[in-house]
This record gives C-alpha cells, structure tokens and sequence, in this order.
DNA sequence: GAAATTATTGCATCCGAATGCAACAAGGTA
DNA sequence: TACCTTGTTGCATTCGGATGCAATAATTTC
C-alpha cells in the first residue's frame, strides 16, 4: 500500500475562496486510495467495512471537511431525510410551540422539517404539488383547516400522513389529536360545579373536527348535568377577534353565567371585549374558559381557565409513528387520542395560590 | 411516426395502492415515443423544444399524474430550490409572524423552507451540519441569539446567507435588519413629548446587536434630551417572564417614569408585573413601551406604545436578494436598513380614537 | 495442512433528470 | 439547385452516493 502524503487542506487562503465546489466521495476515494465505495461504506453505519479502514477515512475526511452530499444520497437511496410540515395559521399561539417541540424533536432523530404553510383562497394543489416532487419521508398536517381529505390524500399519495388534532377517518391518514370530547365534559362539569346553569359556546371554525368534537362534548355534557346552553355561536375563524366579536354577542343577551370559547386566542378575545365594551367583571359576572393552555391563558390578566392539550406527548407520538415503520403507517393508518388535563385558574372563579 | 394509444392510467383499483413507485421521465417518453431528453425539456421552461412537442408531453404527463423527481434534478442542477431557515425562538410572537410571511413569499416563487429549529446548549455545530450537506441554494438566519457569526459562516459555507435582524460586519453575511436606532430614539422622543424625564431601559439579550443598538439610541437620545436614565437592566432573554423581573426591579426603586423595553413580549411582562405585583397604574403612574408591534401590542389591556418593525419589508427584500443574483451576494455582502413606524397607544398616556 | 467460512474490498451499475454535442430537418438566400 | 441558417431532437454522459455481486484475504474447522 503507497503511503502517499496529505493533500494540502482547501485553506480560506488559497485564492477563489467563494463557492469553491465541495469535496466528492470519489476524490477523498481517490486521495487515500481506496474505493469510493469504500467511503461510502464508511459513513453507512452496519456496512461492511473492517474498523481500521472506516476510521482512516473519517478521520481524514474530518480533516478535509468533506460530508457526504445528501442530496446524492436521497437518489440512490429514495429516502430524503425530511418531513412535510403543513400548516395554515401560525398566528394562533399554540402553533408555533408545536412546531418548534416538533421539528426539534425529529432533528434529534436526524430529520429535517420542510416547512409548506398554505394560504387559504389560492390553488391549494398548486402550494402543494411541490410536496409530491419533494419525496418527503413523511407528512406531518397541523392544520385544522382549509384542506380537504381528499386533497390530502392527493398530496401526500404514496407516503405516510399524520395529522394533528384533524381525525379523518375512512382514509389512509393516521391521526393524533387530544381527547377533545373529554376536554369539553371537563369544562362543562368545572362550570357546573363552580356554580353557572346557562352557559353559551363559541365554535372555532365550524365545520373543523376539533371544533365539533369539542361542541358536541361540551353540549351533550352541559345537557346531563341540566345545564341551560343559553347561546352558541357559529364560528368562522379561531382568532382574537372572532372572539371578541363572539363575546358581544353573548354579552348582549345578558343570560349567560359561562362561555366555552373552541380555544384559547377566541377565549382571550372574548375576556378583553367582555371587559372593554360589555363592562363585564370575570369571573363576577361571568365565567370564560378556553381550550389548549397558550401562554397568554396563564398571563395574570386572563389567567383562563382551559383544558390543556399534552403537547409533548403529541409530539412523542408523532415522532414514534415515522421513526417506526413507516410503510405499517401506509398499510394501516392509526388513531391516537391523547388525554389532556384540565387547568383552573381565575377566569371561572378559581383562587390561584401564589407561587 | 407510430401512433400507439395511451396504457392504462394507474387506477386505484390496480391491485397494490401502496407504495407504487412514481413514474420517471424515461418511462414517460417511451411511452410517447420520444427521448427522455424532450421530456426534460417539456418542463424546463426556455428549453429547446417545438411548442407542440411540449404540449403533447405535457398533455400526457398530466394525465398519468407525471411531476419531474426533484431530487434527481437537484442533483444535476446543483440547485434544490430549498432555502434553509435558522430559527431558535418561536416563543417570541414576532417570529411566527415573520416566518410564515416568508415561506409564504419563498413559496410563491417555487423555493421551499426547510426549518433549523436550533437549540442553546448543545452541540451547534452538530445541528448545523445537516445545513451545509442539504445544498440549500441560501440561508436565512432569524435567531438573533446564539449564533456566532464564525459558527454561521462555518454553516453557511459557500452559500449566500441573510441575517434578519442581526447585523455582522466584517464578515460574508448578509443583513436585512430595522433601523434600531432610528426606533429607539422614537421611543426616547416619545416619552419626552409625553412629559417622561427620568427613564429606564429594560434590556433584552445583552450581546445581541439588535438590543445593543436599541439600546445605544435610547440612551443617547436619552442624553441628548436631558432626560435623567434612572435604571437601566441587564437582560438575560426576550421574555414574557424576563420582563416582568426587570420590571418589578425597576418599580422597586419609584425613581422612573418611563420604562423602556427592548422588545414587546418583555415589555408586556412588564406592564402586567407593574400592574398586579407593583400596583402601578399604566400610563398614570408610568409609561411603558416596546419595539416590534406584536399582536399582543394592540391588546386593549396592554395598548402598548412601540416601534412597529416593517415585517413587510423585511420579507420583500429578502425575498428579493434570494430571487436576484445570489452569487452576488456570496461575493459582496449587503447590510440594509429599514425604517419602522412609531405607534402610539395608551401605554405612554395616548389617548386611542376610537376605531 | 487442506477445505470451508467469513470478512473485506472493489467493480460496475443504478437512482432520475439535465445538458453538451452531433445529427438531422425545415426554411431562406443567392 | 447548392449552400447556409435556424430550429429540433436524440445520444451519451454527468451529478455524487448506494449497493449487488464477484474477487480476494483472513480466519476457522476438521
């Protein structure tokens, strides 16, 4: 074996130091003369390759600052390493703190998260053709809203889709969702036991499942317990000021002890045009609960109560299902609920203790 | 010319629905009886080929749901279309905003984002290293912390980066950032006009040049105006919880009049910290603002006075740099400036027409 | 010590599209 | 009619790794 001394590392000093092409397998190959395979070998953990050679050409590989190209290896091996993310609304709070423990917990397992945030009114097959083109691993939807299931099945054909707090049954799309019929009983019994008989619930948007699930929990429970539903309003979106607007509306009739906002941002809106416009004292005059537990529920000034989804156990088990065989995924699509837990604070008459 | 009809579409009915490989350009051409090459060229647009050649493949391709493997043609172009998004702090609201405007921008003109979600403490290197082998085509930084800039261009290597909101001179990156000073000194005039004369400033991270800038222009105006800087706090994060510590500390020593906060999230910890732990009226008592003009800022109970960040803006030009000439900006890194706009609200004692 | 096993390594090919180049056809000019 | 453009098309190769298969070396077995 020629022993052939170290090529001169690619220094910041050797003239054209822009877009200087990265190193190849077959070079670095070359250099230590040994076979590319070789070194393709010594980056596939398991392959066949004695111990000593995996590790000279790592460690000169290291040296030179060559990895190998992922796109490459995405062709040969059609497998890419990336999951579809889609979402529709980051403006509602508890997105974003989803996606973040998501896409952190699969770049713990080596995958990478290629974000498709779709907008509502234009081509929707269009904003996600590229989906398809992109061979992701996997599909992981956050959005409650806007896509259909069957333009889901159009857009992630062929590969495994898990949708979050979305349940379509009947498809081939697996999903993971919080117990929300639970969630909306725990509301309906904690109004009932602090007191209120004619409580009022603002939906989110309407034709969501998460938002049915929730309404039909919350209004099946309120009539056990001989609870009153004094309103309900239909909802078109979930935002500040859809719940706002909402809250008026009930305000307005002035025969309501408690409302069940569909989620956290609406019940928010709700408290501040409660406040602001309806001169409503919470929880004096009236008791507001929300769903989801954001940030801003636990902000002294709204301190809502709400029934909080488990997010990290979401995210547990979404990362389990595409780490696991993802092809059992295509073959059955599963779905899980995950229980929640009911937090009570001031806004439904709960004393706080002090931390 | 043979004229053969068209096989059979792929039904779903056809046996195995799952996993059914795509169809390739190679298949499709010989099933129309042309070379691969046409139907490369069918898709690339400016490619030579007879108009009606292209319509004929393109007409066929549509029907057998045909749609080039972009993987594949990364790997010849040596472009993936995909932009790299380095984020650390999705909790701070300004981001989501921020980032779903872009991908929406990126979307819009064929580039996908693919998300780097990094976290303090570990390994950095480590979670970057799959930017550098992903071939993303450029890189959009819109952690304000953490990074150093030598760890950024280590990752960026080679390809064009875009800080936001984040200004490294001396080095191959790229800024697009709001004039900080420009927004402090608004501030700093503000709370002059509105009668402040000793004031405080909270900060948000210390090292960061977003806060150092921020800083710098308030405290200068503050100077430069007479006005008396009665605190000024050393911050460890931008953070609801963050703000209100600084906040109660400041409230301690009764000495001020206006508080400013380098951003809006610290600076609505610190009004409710004010409110329900110092027992501070707000504006009467004390004047507070922020800088960015998240949606909480509008929030009746907070009504935050703050700088407003031309998020707008910011994408555009981003979005423009990446369109344009990228390897432009590999050669000659650019820093741009945009102004923002000052909002008054009732947190500095203006009074709000009523909308 | 010979035969059988097992462990390594390289060769050749493939993944699917893009593209330089040559071949060829259509239309134009003299 | 002969020659020259301009426009199309296919062929062959390339992008950078992954991998089945065969060749070779190392180790074990009897």
């Amino acid at each position: 074996m020629r022993k052939q001394g170290l090529p001169p590392l690619q220094g910041e000093a050797s003239g054209e130091a822009f877009s200087r092409k990265p190193i190849t397998a077959r070079e670095l190959a070359r250099m230590l003369g040994v076979s590319q395979s070789a070194v393709s070998r010594a980056f596939t953990p398991g392959a066949s390759i004695a111990a000593d050679l995996r590790e000279r050409i790592l460690k000169y590989a290291a040296e030179i600052d060559y990895q190998p190209n992922a796109i490459a290896s995405m062709l040969s091996k059609s497998r890419t390493n990336i999951i579809g993310i889609v979402v529709s609304d980051m403006q509602n709070p508890f997105y974003p703190g989803l996606i973040e423990k998501l896409s952190r917990s699969l770049q713990r397992i080596g995958l990478q998260s290629l974000l498709f945030n779709i907008t509502k009114g234009s081509n929707l097959e269009e904003q996600l053709s590229a989906l398809r083109r992109y061979n992701v691993d996997a599909v992981i939807v956050i959005s409650a809203t806007i896509l259909s299931g069957s333009t889901l099945s159009w857009a992630t054909e062929g590969r495994p889709a898990i949708l979050i707090n979305r349940v379509i049954e009947d498809t081939n799309l697996s999903c993971v969702a919080c117990n929300n019929i639970e969630g909306a009983r725990a509301i309906a019994d904690h109004f009932h036991s602090q007191g209120a008989r004619r409580v009022a619930y603002v939906a989110g948007l309407s034709h969501t499942t998460t938002n049915r699930e929730r309404q039909n929990g919350f209004v099946t429970r309120i009539a056990e317990l001989g609870m009153t539903l004094s309103a309900q309003i239909e909802g078109r979106e979930y935002s500040y000021h859809a719940g706002r607007k909402a809250a008026l509306e009930i305000a307005a009739k002035k025969s309501t002890d408690a409302i069940f906002f569909a989620n956290d941002i609406l019940a928010i809106g709700g408290i501040d045009a409660l406040r602001e416009e309806a001169g409503c004292r919470i929880p004096d005059d009236i008791y507001v609960a929300g769903f989801d537990d954001i940030p801003m529920a636990d902000w002294p000034h709204y301190s809502l109560t709400t029934f909080r989804q488990p997010v990290d156990e979401i995210v547990r088990v979404v990362v389990e299902m595409i780490e696991g065989d993802t092809s059992a995924l295509l073959r059955a699509a599963t779905t899980i609920r995950l229980s929640g837990e009911l937090i009570e604070r001031r806004s439904t008459g709960v004393v706080q203790k002090t931390q």
